[in-house]
DNA sequence: ATGGCCGGTGGAACCGGA
């Protein structure tokens, strides 16, 4: 079973490259991240068509996440867990039912930009910064509870993290923004070590593998790239994994979106 | 080498992105 995750940056905006991407790629789930709709008019019908199955969450103007899956989707859910108050449509989550059921969670992280800080450090209440530590720390007690059942589980998307050095073309440029700097990082590496694997490192090392690349300063011409879309696989689902990549093509494409896909196989 | 964007909203500039 192959599936992607892919921030399309508009799907209105994304709506020929997205059929092609699918048409050509045919991923059996898709993720997909900022869609910029409300559910009312996400075109369900165009993807239905294409045999998919289609469940979204969405809201209007910026945001929203959808799976798209050929295999039969159960039990979805809408929102992370934890604040009530949160408005902002960055989570859903699935059971794929295949030879065996795969518990999927879709997920677009806050960005976190402008960092505000207080005179201590801390990140200013209400702020930008905090409302992204905020959602990861109730995207930890998730992932705490997914590793808990002992199941295939992953989370995937756009988590807005640079993990490390080697995941930026030019990393010195990224050191106190909220997707590089150390307390961002942190908040990542604590969940992997709930016992996740990392899909794509778990397959390549080295520098140079990027997943978005900006709009501005040529920057997909030289480049200039970042990875910041990952899988995060509990312990039953790494057993299943077969292989990861990053559809890096993609971006060279007509109308293409900041991001590009990025894949796991899985043996189920 | 250098400069440099895009989508949505709403119907012009501005917000949000990373």
């Amino acid at each position: 079973m192959k599936i992607a995750t892919f921030n399309i940056n508009g799907v209105k905006a994304r709506i020929n490259a997205l059929t092609d991407w699918l048409t050509e790629s045919a991923p059996d789930v898709a993720l997909l991240q900022e869609i910029k709709s409300v559910d009312e008019n996400f075109p369900r019908d165009v993807f239905e068509d294409m045999g998919y199955n289609v469940e979204t969450h969405g809201q209007k103007g910026f945001n929203g996440v959808a799976v798209l899956s050929k295999l039969p989707l159960e039990d979805v859910t809408r929102g992370l867990p934890g604040d009530d108050s949160d408005e902002q449509a960055r989570w859903i989550e699935a059971t794929v039912v295949g030879d065996q059921a795969l518990r999927i969670c879709g997920l677009y992280l806050p960005n976190g930009n402008p960092v505000e800080l207080n005179d201590d450090g801390s990140p200013v209440a209400g702020g930008k910064y905090a409302y992204k530590l905020d959602w990861m720390d109730r995207l930890y007690d998730r992932a705490q509870d997914l590793m808990a059942q002992e199941t295939p589980a992953l989370m995937a998307g756009d988590y807005n993290i640079i993990p490390q050095r080697e995941d930026a073309k030019r990393p010195d440029a990224w050191t106190k923004d909220a997707l590089h700097r150390l307390p961002s990082r942190q908040a990542f590496r604590r969940i992997v070590n709930l016992g996740f694997t990392e899909g794509f490192r778990a397959r390549q090392a080295g520098a140079g593998h990027y997943s978005f690349w900006d709009y501005q300063a040529g920057a997909w011409e030289k480049d200039d790239g970042i990875r910041i879309d990952h899988f995060l696989l509990t312990p039953q689902c790494a057993d299943l994994m077969r292989d990861c990549w990053i559809e890096s093509a993609v971006r060279g494409r007509e109308k293409p979106s900041d991001h590009v896909p990025v894949w796991i196989d899985l043996a189920a």
